[in-house]
DNA sequence: AATCGATTATTGCTTAGTGAACTATTCTCA
DNA sequence: TGAGAATAGTTCACTAAGCAATAATCGATT
């Protein structure tokens, strides 16, 4: 934390580059400030929804959605390709009832299968089937090309650099307690 | 596949400040920009999740959710505080029947009403009523400090700035053809 | 070993969202 | 003018998520 203690305003444009961060509570205005928070996630949402749509969209050909995905994803690079159910809940930050369905439904259709844990019978497993390991390596690449298409596509290498150290401050200090 | 071929290091928090964004197409590989956009995205969808649970618990005081204060806020912004439900179904990003249904709530609450159009028989009007006006005037900055104290708070004013700017870009390229 | 508390997963009920079908109106233009 | 396209809103059937309650299991403490 070698932030600095700056109290210039926020709203001009030229060419900044003196580390002015300072996270809460600056010596000025709190409206301004609150303002900006504000006007910050009504693009977030924006954001999100928008692209959301669109990279659901380039996969209903696959007839899969992006949170299916991702979970094929974590299957895929977990060890033993398996999860339980309760780690699932924490990556995707779904409530714990969503991954008993999310999971029922991948089950259906047979992408993943539900294996029981000997060393603690309260668990259960949600393993990848060789139907899902397919049907992932089919729709990963598909799923990077729509989010590189609809989001990285219009960022340079810096803009997103400078977005994810944002976002990764905003996790890093809310993200700790969302569990369920 | 075109595994690897790691240049520079993302984790690094150096003086970077060379003009470099590209956006789409560098002359570099094109796998390290689809993965760093999938991060970035995975980044945007916990952020907007968590963020989201945490707005809205601060809010289940009040009995009101941040779409509910997001359509009460666009309708005190509105001349003569009112909105077709087709503008409202393009300002917050939701299908009509969902309008319908969140304007329904709202109404069967007090908090909105519905009116018809002289001018054009096929459109209804959501108006403020008196209890919405205050339901907003205590809600809305309720909101703001949730979105302040939760997303603000652990931003710089640079940092902020730095966010909106992608974020508007993605949505100016994006966010055009989002109707339905 | 018996019990109380914490953890893991599932089920039922409720809420909120979507898309498709439908009605009613307005617009277009031949 | 009059037929067909376009627009605005609602309703319905379906999907997905959450919470609360439940069941089973594990662990710790006495």
């Amino acid at each position: 934390m070698e932030e600095t203690v700056r109290i210039s305003a926020p709203g001009q444009a030229g060419p900044v580059s003196e580390p002015e961060d300072e996270p809460c509570s600056s010596g000025a205005d709190l409206g301004e400030r609150a303002r900006e928070a504000l006007d910050l996630w009504a693009a977030l949402l924006r954001v999100t929804n928008t692209i959301h749509a669109r990279v659901t969209e380039d996969l209903i050909g696959l007839g899969i959605t992006p949170e299916e995905v991702e979970l094929l994803m974590r299957l895929s690079r977990a060890p033993e390709e398996r999860l339980r159910m309760v780690e699932v809940s924490r990556s995707l930050l779904l409530s714990k009832s969503g991954v008993t369905r999310l999971v029922d439904r991948l089950e259906q259709r047979g992408l993943v299968e539900r294996a029981s844990c000997p060393e603690d019978r309260r668990v259960v497993y949600t393993t990848l089937t060789e139907r899902g390991r397919q049907a992932f390596n089919k729709a990963d690449p598909l799923l990077a090309a729509a989010v590189a298409e609809h989001l990285g596509c219009h960022l340079g290498a810096q803009e997103i650099a400078a977005m994810q150290k944002g976002l990764r401050k905003v996790l890093a200090a809310e993200g700790g307690a969302a569990a369920k």
